[in-house]
DNA sequence: TCTAATACCTCTTAG
DNA sequence: AGGTATTAGA
């Protein structure tokens, strides 16, 4: 490095050649990674160089002598974490291993490992994902028979959002009915019952899921001040990322965590606050110098990462939100493109239109890993995914499904979880439900006749009906050779030699396209060594579907939802389905879920360091299926409207769709009958519209011309289409 | 009594 | 594309 000496007041290292120095940060960010000492809270605006500061300032930590393990850096994401202190053992010239670092999911997982049987966990306690949970609760309700109950109970999914609730925002069960979901008020005694059933089943299965692991963290800290101080004495210093993303659970944690030493830095930043429908309250922040009296409070107000006309509409994004915050952000970045709006005829117009412009800045130089497309839910992609296919250009999706969340992925994993946790009830009736013959009652009656002491053996006792006695014996033998072998690659071969056959039979429709994912299942499993950093992977961070780490070197261009592009840039940006009821979502509703749907454009714009592009569809298909038309996004409609450019339309021809032209009703299916007075009949079909029947192919299939999508190949059994002529 | 197949409805964001 | 409610069938 260049070897100047810090100026001001950080010290420096004895030779005085510190890295961490005033080439390398600016006065703000100098000053947040060298105050070390006593509570501290950074406000850093987007693309403020809030990482980079991080990195310095844990580079800055262990070039001042502190040792990597009294070192916490609680991080958003788990990548987060690991990009975060590669970056910083590159300043160094070595290594951070030993800087504990992660989510505070995953912090608290490993200690309550270490901890848990204070509160009446083992240490092989099962971490239960979303799915887990909403089939616990499915299994109680099931059991509580509320046929008479009255129509509309919950789902498993509307309770397990409420369990959530109740837990993330520290209120009652009742309160939280009665402020956010009075339509469920008629159900209160059920629910409740549900949920205390659902906590003891937890504690009686050595179970948690994702939110018992901060609130048992929370108790261990402020109920057990023998393990709460041995804790606490690990870490001297600690570091918050994304701070107004926490709850209040985790603001408690910290301030447990922090309290004998207040060597706390949180950094954050109010208007990125986009997670409150998990409990998160941005004014955390504000009650952080509240919390720890004495904070220094450090602004970072630079934006080193976007354009000024593209930061001149991030601001006005956020000039329009009710809550006023905290900073202004500039940036020296002189020039560039105003962003540009364009106004899509549908769906797939828009999918045409980001694919085409994707592939005129490649053409012109621009990296694919450069590029990225953002939405707000995981599903605004499937089109567009469909013309990058056509395009021939890579992708990775983020958000949205997760590997680990596809149902065929979660039974090979619940081999595995009974050979770890022979108690975990959830995963032997998985196991047992995709025998033949075997459903939910069987599976049940097993599972409580085998878990106990010693579930194997008494799984071998077991006296299966003739009618699936043949699969149940196999998966006996199976499970118990199983039981031998000790590294998860081979156990995942043995495990697919007896899944093969089942997962074609219960995917019987579609398990072609299932079968790549169980092949790149093996590739990441062959990573570990050993069962147990597996499953808490799975759980806690799932691996990503493509096990080469970073998109970036891979050369793919990335679609993700807002919320997991959080904390990243990218050259260009395309934001997609800016139209009411998308983004914002239909789902929010009160006065602040539109206000966080602000925040979550912002973030999205924010993203952006060269281009922008903003678009939305005129014309979007409703819950029946047709095409009506939508309304621009408010946030969009209420930009200065000097800020952006609009688009010209004439990118490509105009498809033509005339929804008011087409007759009442729903296509229906058309009745066996000789196929051959089909020919050349025009037909209108469910999604793809208006067509012409070109040739019969063979008996109920035929081939159709589609205006607006081309030719289809259409099996008459299972199409709807409707003959027009 | 239980399982398997079918028809219909609802879809956010994530550790 | 998923789950759920209903119904046919064993």
């Amino acid at each position: 490095m260049n070897g100047l000496f810090p100026q001001g007041s950080g010290p420096s290292t004895e030779s005085g050649h510190s890295l961490i120095n005033h080439d390398n940060l600016n006065q703000a960010q100098y000053e947040a990674a060298t105050t070390i000492n006593g509570p501290a809270l950074v406000i850093a605006g987007a693309g403020s160089g809030k990482t980079r500061t991080l990195i310095y300032r844990v580079a800055y930590l262990l070039e001042q002598g502190v040792a990597p393990e009294r070192i916490l850096l609680l991080t958003f994401t788990r990548k987060a974490a690991q990009e975060m202190l590669s970056r910083a053992a590159d300043l160094l010239a070595h290594s951070c291993a030993g800087v504990k670092s992660g989510t505070f999911h995953a912090v608290s997982s490993g200690i309550l490992r270490r901890y848990g049987h204070l509160l009446g966990y083992t240490p092989q306690f099962t971490v239960l994902d979303r799915g887990d949970t909403e089939g616990i609760i499915n299994l109680l309700k099931s059991a509580m028979d509320l046929s008479g109950a009255g129509r509309q109970f919950p789902s498993k999914r509307a309770i397990a959002n409420l369990f959530g609730q109740v837990v993330n925002k520290n209120q009652s069960l009742d309160e939280i009915i009665n402020e956010r979901y009075w339509h469920l008020s008629d159900f209160i005694d059920e629910l409740s019952t549900i949920r205390r059933d659902y906590q003891q089943f937890k504690l009686a299965h050595n179970l948690m899921d994702y939110d018992d692991l901060l609130v048992n963290l929370r108790r261990l800290l402020s109920e057990f001040p023998e393990a709460g101080a041995d804790i606490a004495a690990r870490f001297s210093y600690i570091m918050v990322d994304e701070y107004q993303d926490t709850n209040h659970i985790q603001a408690e944690i910290i301030r447990l965590l922090a309290r004998p030493h207040g060597n706390i830095m949180a950094v954050g930043d109010d208007s990125q606050s986009i997670y409150s429908f998990r409990g998160a309250d941005f004014r955390n922040i504000m009650e952080f110098p509240e919390v720890f009296p004495q904070t220094r409070i450090i602004r970072l107000e630079e934006n080193y990462r976007s354009t000024e006309p593209i930061l001149n509409l991030t601001n006005n994004i956020i000039e329009h939100a009710r809550e006023k915050y905290t900073k202004n952000l500039f940036t020296s970045i002189n020039g560039g493109e105003k962003p540009i709006i364009y106004e899509a005829r549908n769906d797939g117009d828009q999918a045409a239109y980001v694919g085409q412009h994707i592939a005129k800045l490649m053409a012109d130089g621009m990296a694919a890993e450069e590029i990225a497309v953002l939405f707000r839910s995981g599903f605004h992609s499937y089109k567009l995914e469909l013309e990058l296919g056509k395009r021939g250009l890579a992708f990775e999706k983020r958000g949205g499904l997760k590997l680990t969340e596809t149902a065929h992925i979660k039974d090979v994993i619940s081999y595995l979880r009974v050979v770890y946790n022979p108690n975990d009830s959830l995963a032997w009736h998985r196991i047992l439900l995709l025998l033949n013959k075997v459903g939910a009652k069987t599976a049940q009656r097993i599972v409580n006749t085998i878990t106990g002491d010693d579930p194997f053996g008494a799984l071998a006792a077991y006296k299966p009906a003739k009618s699936w006695q043949a699969g149940f014996t196999a998966l006996k033998d199976m499970l118990l050779q199983l039981l031998e072998l000790d590294s998860p690659a081979r156990q995942f071969d043995l495990i697919m030699a007896y899944y093969q056959d089942i997962f074609e039979r219960v995917f019987h429709d579609d398990y072609p396209k299932r079968q790549p994912d169980l092949e790149q299942l093996r590739e990441i499993i062959a990573e570990y060594n050993d069962l147990e950093s597996f499953l808490e992977d799975s759980s806690l961070d799932p691996p990503t579907a493509d096990h080469t780490p970073h998109a970036r070197e891979a050369g793919k261009l990335i679609l993700s939802t807002v919320h997991s592009a959080k904390g990243l840039e990218w050259e260009a940006v395309f934001i997609i389905n800016l139209a009411e009821g998308k983004f914002p979502s239909g789902m929010a509703k009160t006065p602040e879920e539109i206000e966080e749907e602000r925040r979550l454009l912002y973030v999205a714009a924010t993203r952006a360091k060269k281009k922008l592009y903003l678009v939305y569809p005129r014309m979007a298909a409703s819950p029946g299926r047709y095409q009506e038309p939508v309304l621009i996004s408010r946030f969009l409609d209420e930009l200065d409207p000097n800020l952006t450019m609009r688009a010209k339309k004439d990118f490509r021809p105009a498809p033509v769709i005339d929804t008011a032209s087409l007759p009442p009703g729903r296509p229906q299916r058309i009745k066996a009958g000789n196929d051959n007075d089909l020919l050349h009949k025009h037909v209108r079909h469910q999604f793809f519209g208006r067509g012409e029947i070109v040739k019969i192919i063979k008996s109920r299939t035929v081939q159709i011309f589609f205006a607006r999508h081309g030719q289809k190949i259409i099996n008459l059994d299972y199409a709807k289409l409707e003959i027009l002529d």
